[in-house]
DNA sequence: TATAATTCCTATCGAATTGATAGGAATTTC
DNA sequence: GAAATTCCTATCAATTCGATAGGAATTATA
């Protein structure tokens, strides 16, 4: 599995703020969302230190998405939730740490892959995510 | 990620196998990839049991391909090894448990992405993955 | 017929990752 | 000052994955 249910609570949080004028408490989005309010917490984290989610602290605070939901690729956000989005370990976390990298033959058809996958994930918008009306 | 350590050996054993001309044994085929001799011989076994080799027992048995290398796609191959293909739990193995499955928008984009991997896998063969001479 | 080489079968283990939980500190509005 | 909220750190339980172990069944050959 490429995406991980971390992943997609991102995207679902995302979009569901995507869905609101002002900015949104975690409370009322978790709930909303069914996903464990003490879980979300920790995403949104992610996403407000990557900066694609802006946070009010304090009473009446929550929070706010800094572009139109068409401008945040899939890959972009996944990439704050995923250890990685590679399709192998060969090219993913333990890149580095193959001694046969150099001749072997599968890796180019591991990379060709991964740059397939991701250009799916460039493609696609969190706007593609969201409730048609 | 996607594809497994298990689904790379079964991979490179049976790369290995194609560049042989007749049966090999294990202990031969494991030592020469580095694969754990044990753990290749669970691997072995499951392509055995789905018809993708052929095994000879006894004194100098082993185990040889049913077909040219070129005649099997990374995706017959790896179905065998990999718990699930899919890019998601959405659309894999918890497929049938979420109950937002009918209005999911998120589905369709997981659908999408899967058959995006699943024509990647099924486009390229074993000889892909074999050293060119 | 004994032996060696091999495939086959079942059971188990340790480490890593993931999804989730808990408690409380810091901040802001009213 | 109280309430609502974000922020921070630590921990846990289940699952999966890569790997290991022991031995039974089968076959060629000396």
């Amino acid at each position: 599995m490429i995406i991980s249910t971390k992943g997609r609570y991102a995207l679902r949080i995302m979009a569901a703020l995507a869905a609101r004028e002002k900015c949104a408490s975690l409370r009322e989005l978790a709930e909303e969302q069914e996903i464990p309010y003490k879980y979300a917490e920790a995403i949104v984290s992610l996403l407000v230190k990557a900066g694609l989610v802006e946070s009010t602290r304090g009473k009446n605070g929550g929070y706010a998405l800094t572009r139109a939901p068409e401008c945040y690729t899939l890959s972009e956000v996944l990439r704050q939730t995923e250890t990685s989005l590679a399709a192998t370990d060969c090219t993913g976390r333990k890149e580095q740490d193959c001694p046969r990298a150099a001749t072997c033959p599968s890796l180019p058809v591991w990379r060709a892959l991964d740059e397939t996958v991701d250009d799916f994930l460039s493609r696609h918008t969190l706007a593609d995510l969201m409730q048609k009306p």
